[in-house]
RNA sequence: GCCCCGGUAGCUCAGCUCGGUUAGAGCGCCGCCUUGGUAAGGCGGAGGUCGCGGGUUCGAAUCCCGCCCGGGGCUCCA
C-alpha cells in the first residue's frame, strides 16, 4: 500500500497506475515528493513506491515549483510578443523568478514589461497543461538548434546527461529538469517586478542578457501583501530614512561618491556606539590605540597586500615617495606590538581601534552606508600563543553575542570557513597549524552552544574564519562580524614572543571586526528599527513639549533637570498648536515626549507621552527620572555599573 | 568596471512624446493672525544655472553628443 499525504495532513491511499493529481482535490497541491525525490503532479504512480507528499504554496519546494513554472510562462509571454528573443535561463529564486533573454541589443520599456505582465495573464487563462517530455540530449540538441535557441544549445552541450528533460506548454518548449505546475491556470496572481541586465552565466566577457524579475502568489491578496512588504522594506531604507531624520548626507556630487558626513544628530547616535565599543572594550582586556591615515605604500608592500590590493588604494605620490591613504589598520597595530621584544607573559595581547579606512570600491558595488569607500572598523587584533587561541576565539564569540544582543538583535547564523584539505599546497602555513586552528574554532563554538556551518575550501589562503550573520527585524540576514586567524601576516613581519623556554616563537594573530564597519552597522540599525532607535541609542532621548508660550518658563526648568540627569533632550518652541507639534516630534521619533501645560506647571508634574504607546498619564519628574533612567543609558551602565 | 534606467525648488514629483506665454503642485522654510491638552489651524511670501559641458535651432527643461552623479542588476567584496 502507497500512503499519499496531502499538505493539510489527510493521508490517502494511492492507486498504482494513476497519476497524482488524478487522486487528489482540485488544485490541492502543486508538486510532490515520492520517496524524497520532487516530481510533477502528473507522474503516475507505480509498483514499489513507498511514500508520496503532496506540497503546497506553504512549501519551499511548493513555492519554487509554483515560481519556476511562472518563469516559464514569462518566457512564454516574451516569446510571443519579441519572437526573435532568445532564451537563457530562468530559475525561480528565493523571493519569485527571473528570466533572461537576449534581444539583440535592445532592452526591455516599462510598456514593454506592462504587455508581457498581460500576455502571462492571457497564458495563465489559457490554462495551458505543462507537460514533461524525456529525449536524447542529441535529439534535444537537434531540436533547440532549430528554433534558433543557440544558449540552450550551449548548455546542452555542456551536459553529461545522456537523456534530458523538456517541459511543453501550449506552442512554448524550454529545456529543464523540473518538476513544474500541471497547469499554468495553477498561477492565479503575478507581476511583474522590474527589468535589469545580466551577463550569460555571469561573465562580463559574454553578451549581455535583459533579466526580467517577477513573482507570483496562489491569491490576490498575497500578492498584495508582498508588493505592500516591498513598500515597507523601501520605505525603511537607510538611503531614504537616514536624510530623512536628519542624521547623515552623502552628497556624492559634490564629495564623491561611497563618502558620508554625520549631521548632529546621526553623530549623537554614532558617538554613543563608539562610546559604548570603547568602554565594553577596555573591560573586556582590549587596548585602545590610534594609528595614522596614511603611510608610505611600503607597508603595505611588505604586509603583502600591495600585490593584489594596489586597485582598491588610494595612492599618491609626496617628495618622490608614495603614500596610500590605508585600506586597512593590521600593520599598523602589528607595528604596536613589535615596537619592543614581547614575552609570552605579555599574550595574548588584543589592540582595538575605531580605525577609518578608505578602499576605492567599484563605482557599482556601492550602496549608501551598506557598501561605502571611507569607513570605520571596530577593529582589532589579537596577538597570542596558539595554546591560548581556543580561549581567545571563545572570549571574542561571547564578546560578539554580548554586542549584538546589546544592539537588540537576537538570532544569529554562524559559519565557519575553513581550507580544502585536497589542496594544502594553496595555503600558508602547515598542516598541523590549519588542523589546529580549525579545531580551535570549532570548538569554541560548541563550548558556546553555537551550530554552525562548515563552508570547506572557503578559507582565506592565509587562515580560517568565523563569520557570524543576524538576522534583523523583518527576516534579512546581513553578514556582520568576522574572525580571521592569520598564519601569514605575522610570518612576513616576523612578529614573536619569548616563550617560557627562552624561544623565539612565531605569534598567531587574529583580525576580528565585530560591528564590521560603523557606517554599515548604523545603516543596518537604521532598517533594523525603521528609525526607531531604542531610548539608549536616540538621538534626542526626550522633548520637553509646552502647550503655550506661557509654559516656556517651567518647560526650561524641566530641560535642565533633564540635561543634569544626563539625558540628550530639546525644547521645543511652542509655535503652533499642539496637535501639530506632537505630530512634527512623532514624525521624528523622538521617544519621549513631556508636556507640560496648565495642569503641570500648577502641580509641578511632566504628561509623559511615549512614541508608538501615546500619552502615559501624569508624573512627578524625580519619579519620571527614576523610572527611566535604566533605559536612558547604554547597556554596560545598567544596574549600578558593570559589564557583566 | 559593464548593461539598462534616471537627474526639474530643501524633499516628493508634474511638465519632456510633438521645441515656443513668466517652469508648476504638495510638503518644508519665512512672516502675520491664531494661545492651543496628545499625529496636520488660517492667510500671505520667498525659494529654480531644469546635473555639468557642447551641438542643432530664430528659439532647448524638452532634440543630439560627451561627462558627472544616482538607482536596478551583473561582477567583485582580501
Amino acid at each position: 500500500m502507497v500512503k499519499l499525504r496531502l499538505p493539510d495532513g489527510r493521508e490517502l491511499e494511492a492507486k498504482i497506475g494513476e497519476s497524482i493529481l488524478e487522486q487528489i482535490p482540485p488544485e490541492s497541491g502543486l508538486v510532490a515528493k515520492v520517496d524524497g525525490r520532487l516530481v510533477d503532479l502528473t507522474w503516475i504512480v507505480h509498483e514499489g513506491v513507498e511514500t508520496i507528499e503532496v506540497l503546497d504554496f506553504n512549501s519551499p519546494e511548493g513555492r519554487e515549483t509554483y515560481w519556476h513554472t511562472s518563469s516559464h510562462i514569462l518566457a512564454q509571454a516574451v516569446k510571443r510578443l519579441f519572437p526573435e528573443a532568445k532564451l537563457g535561463i530562468g530559475p525561480a529564486i528565493e523571493e519569485g523568478f527571473f528570466y533572461d533573454f537576449d534581444l539583440g541589443g535592445r532592452s526591455f520599456s516599462p510598456e514593454d514589461l506592462e504587455r508581457i505582465e498581460e500576455e502571462m495573464r492571457r497564458i495563465v487563462r489559457e490554462n495551458l497543461p505543462v507537460v514533461r517530455e524525456e529525449m536524447g540530449r542529441e535529439e534535444a540538441i537537434k531540436l533547440f538548434r532549430s528554433m534558433g535557441e543557440v544558449y540552450k544549445v550551449e548548455l546542452l552541450e555542456e551536459m553529461d546527461e545522456d537523456v534530458v528533460s523538456v517541459y511543453r506548454q501550449g506552442e512554448f518548449v524550454d529545456l529543464c529538469r523540473g518538476p513544474h505546475l500541471p497547469y499554468t491556470g495553477y498561477v492565479k496572481a503575478l507581476k511583474v517586478l522590474h527589468a535589469s541586465s545580466a551577463y550569460w552565466r555571469g561573465d562580463e566577457r559574454n553578451p549581455v542578457m535583459q533579466r526580467v524579475y517577477g513573482i507570483s502568489f496562489p491569491t490576490e491578496e498575497e500578492l498584495k501583501r508582498y508588493l505592500k512588504m516591498r513598500e515597507e522594506a523601501r520605505k525603511r531604507d537607510h538611503r531614504i530614512v537616514g536624510p530623512q531624520l536628519d542624521l547623515f548626507s552623502m552628497p556624492s556630487e559634490l564629495i564623491g561618491p561611497g563618502l558620508v558626513i554625520w549631521h548632529p544628530k546621526g553623530a549623537r547616535i554614532r558617538r554613543v556606539i563608539e562610546d559604548f565599543l570603547v568602554r565594553v572594550h577596555l573591560k573586556w582586556g582590549y587596548e585602545l590605540v590610534y594609528s595614522p591615515h596614511i603611510a608610505y605604500t611600503n607597508l603595505w608592500r611588505t604586509s603583502g597586500h600591495l600585490n593584489y590590493y594596489r586597485d582598491f588604494m588610494y595612492v599618491f605620490e609626496k617628495e618622490g615617495i608614495e603614500h596610500a591613504v590605508k585600506p586597512m589598520n593590521c600593520p599598523f597595530h602589528i607595528l604596536v606590538y613589535k615596537s619592543k621584544r614581547r614575552s609570552y607573559r605579555e599574550l595574548p595581547m588584543r589592540l582595538f581601534e575605531l580605525g577609518t579606512v578608505y578602499r576605492y570600491e567599484r563605482s557599482g558595488v556601492l550602496h549608501g552606508l551598506l557598501r561605502a569607500r571611507g569607513f570605520t572598523q571596530d577593529d582589532a587584533h589579537i596577538f597570542t600563543t596558539p595554546e591560548k587561541l581556543e580561549e581567545e576565539i571563545f572570549r571574542v564569540i561571547e564578546l560578539d553575542e554580548y554586542l549584538m544582543r546589546s544592539f537588540g538583535f537576537e538570532e544569529f547564523k554562524v559559519e565557519i570557513s575553513t581550507w580544502d584539505p585536497r589542496r594544502p599546497e594553496e595555503y600558508m602555513g602547515s598542516e598541523e597549524d590549519w588542523i589546529r586552528a580549525q579545531s580551535a574554532l570549532e570548538e569554541a563554538l560548541r563550548n558556546k552552544g553555537y551550530e554552525y556551518e562548515v563552508m570547506e575550501g572557503e578559507a582565506a589562503f592565509y587562515g580560517p574564519k568565523i563569520d557570524v550573520k543576524l538576522v534583523d527585524s523583518i527576516g534579512r540576514e546581513w553578514q556582520l562580524s568576522t574572525i580571521q586567524l592569520d598564519f601569514n601576516l605575522p610570518k612576513r613581519f616576523n612578529v614573536t614572543y619569548v616563550d617560557a623556554d627562552g624561544s623565539e616563537k612565531t605569534v598567531i594573530m587574529i583580525h576580528r571586526a565585530l560591528l564590521g564597519s560603523i557606517e554599515r552597522f548604523f545603516g543596518i540599525l537604521l532598517e533594523h528599527y525603521a528609525g526607531n532607535f531604542p531610548l539608549w541609542l536616540a538621538p534626542v532621548q526626550a522633548r520637553v513639549l509646552p502647550v503655550a508660550e506661557r509654559h516656556l518658563d517651567r518647560a526650561r526648568e524641566v530641560l535642565d533637570r533633564l540635561l543634569s540627569a544626563g539625558i540628550r533632550a530639546d525644547l521645543d518652541d511652542a509655535r503652533g498648536t499642539l496637535g501639530y507639534r506632537i505630530r512634527e516630534s512623532e514624525l521624528e521619533k523622538v521617544p519621549i515626549l513631556l508636556v507640560i501645560g496648565d495642569r503641570e506647571v500648577e502641580s509641578g508634574k511632566v504628561a509623559v507621552r511615549r512614541k508608538g504607546k501615546g500619552n502615559l498619564g501624569s508624573m512627578d519628574l524625580e519619579e519620571f527620572l527614576r523610572e527611566f533612567t535604566e533605559e536612558f543609558l547604554p547597556p554596560d551602565l545598567r544596574g549600578g555599573s558593570s559589564t557583566f
